[in-house]
DNA sequence: TAGAATGATGTAAACCTTTTCATAGCGTAA
DNA sequence: TTACGCTATGAAAAGGTTTACATCATTCTA
């Protein structure tokens, strides 16, 4: 039995009403009652429900985030960008990752009704039908990612097209001319986007050479290992992210091949660790945090004023970087050691 | 306004009552009547109120996290552990984040009362008045890495001594005999604990090394170059930290040290990036998503069971693993191309 | 000094759901 | 036929808070 508003009300020997007003920094209460109750308050240890009062406010103060993955330097920086906007306007954030299963991610939408004032989706396996059919009515949502816009919802999208053509212009640029991409998860509306980007980028007469991965180190590795035994042999990959590129960075190195010399390595993404691994590695920035920043800012807006404008879509620039891995690089960011 | 409960009665024409029965696969309803009521809602897209749920049933199905910061490798791990025993109890997650400011944990712990079912608290400032003083009553928490013990909670730390201790006397046993020791931020639990560790693990007569850190990578490298200009200069340096020792790695490459020849360097934690930095990093494993996963299903228990017996401490064992940068590296996962 | 305005406090409704208890209908056993 | 048990459903309470409205005392204005 935890301690209620009534308790208080009783130890401090006035009605609940004032016990309300006296905490919440109402008006009208005489300051000797206010201290009264504030120490009974805290006498008692007393906490709100945050069920009852959101059940009568209609706010939460909450957010919820529907994330495919909490796991990994990608969603980290998502979320510190999310949690940096909300905690600056003093909101909690409602975390929950759908690891790709859609009745998962249907039920996980479903619990947040009622307990968060709006919800950020990233969900690239959401078409517009799912969230239609999934998102709670009169929920204010926000998407981040997704391939199609829906109407009445803001969205926010990485120019994941410009960067892929940008990247592979650039090695193409370096004289590159059997460009191989491996791919993200099949389905995945980012890595589709970045693989349009990759045809779009190629030369005229220039192969395409694509495998499939699925944004894990490991299918890195795997795309590696086939890339090495391919006839003709490549002389550059770009990964659809910086994770793959790295785990073939590991598989073209065990088998002794020489990068940038022998062959070209870029990915996407610009996560944090690509500035350590050896070489360092060329890749696209994608403002990761600014991202989550935005869709929530974008979120409060729609949250605060319901009858504003929704339905916009918002594409962030990308930047490319060039480090070793591609063999054009320029001193200043050539090296691991190099802070940034 | 939100469709309630009350538009899928009227829809269904039947009763509250009915329809929350139906909804929620109770019994006594007619298999008809509930497939009527199920196609109101449906066609209502009715989703019930968490809030309103939650405060009659006294169950959120949600706990809640309070951790010092939600970004990075170490937090990012550390999440995935209780994300992934949480979904597996269908429970949701509502994360906070203190930044070590106690006021904001204090206000951050108000705040979830009433909206989660227990209470993960990770904060290395969290002394036990502070956590007595700020806990809300009669709901169940479990204490993560901190220093100290409180009173009818369980509490998981990682074995932060005995690691320190052991990798101490592994440089040593490499023939290191100026040991230098980057610490975490002043008061931080952890830190002081490893702090400890280091300095039993020293050989006698060795000299006790200790520079001022604070966890970051920037820190460590300001440490790195801090060292360089010493005298005499260190062999070997121990941060309490990976990132500290990352940044470290790269202020000693910058200065053409070579590592391990020169200097030894070892880190704490083993997040994944030790194994890409060029030379891979020597450091304490700490099984860190198991932490979470072990720390969220002890509080499952205190929630489901509330008079069981709570304010056990678990010590969870680390483990050394040896890669280049020490200088005692074994050939098997000597190179970043290595997998794990 | 009467009346109005102001200010402090209390009463009770409202938020939306679950759940207990009551009711009505109906078949079955005595 | 009567009494009983069983089932489907409805009515209403409960959960803890905020807030609109009512009440009462006090002070100011005319």
């Amino acid at each position: 039995m935890p301690t209620t508003i009534r308790d208080v009300a009783r130890a401090a020997k006035v009605s609940v009403a004032t016990v309300s007003r006296a905490l919440n920094g109402g008006t009208h209460v005489l300051p000797q009652t206010r201290q009264r109750v504030l120490d009974a308050a805290q006498q008692l240890r007393f906490t709100p429900s945050g069920a009852a009062r959101s059940l009568i406010t209609r706010r939460t103060d909450t957010i919820g985030a529907l994330l495919p993955d909490l796991h990994g330097e990608y969603f980290s920086e998502l979320i510190r960008g999310i949690d940096q906007a909300a905690r600056a306007r003093g909101l909690h954030l409602l975390v929950s990752s759908s690891h790709g299963d859609a009745s998962e991610a249907a039920a996980a939408l479903r619990a947040m009704n009622g307990r968060v004032d709006g919800l950020l989706v990233m969900s690239p396996h959401a078409d517009a039908q799912f969230l239609s059919h999934n998102l709670p009515r009169n929920l204010p949502a926000v998407l981040i990612n997704t391939g199609i816009a829906l109407p009445g919802h803001d969205r926010f999208v990485v120019d994941n097209f410009g960067g892929a053509q940008t990247m592979t212009r650039h090695l193409v640029a370096n004289g590159r001319r059997h460009i191989a991409f491996i791919t993200g998860p099949a389905g995945n509306d980012e890595s589709l986007e970045r693989l349009r980007g990759y045809r779009a980028g190629l030369g005229a007469g220039m192969p395409e050479i694509v495998l499939d991965g699925d944004f894990s180190k490991e299918s890195g590795w795997s795309a590696g290992q086939l890339i090495l035994t391919s006839e003709p042999r490549p002389d550059a990959v770009f990964a659809a992210n910086d994770l793959m590129a790295i785990g073939c960075l590991a598989a073209l190195a065990e088998a002794g091949l020489r990068v940038p010399e022998d062959m070209a390595v870029a990915g996407f993404d610009d996560i944090s660790i690509t500035r350590y691994v050896t070489p360092a590695l060329t890749t696209i920035r994608v403002p990761i945090a600014a991202l989550g920043a935005a869709a929530l800012n974008a979120l409060v807006v729609a949250v605060e004023t319901p009858d504003s404008p929704a339905g916009r879509s918002t594409v962030l620039p990308v930047e490319l970087v060039v480090r070793n891995s591609c063999g054009a690089a320029t001193p200043a960011n050539a090296t691991p050691a190099s802070r940034s």
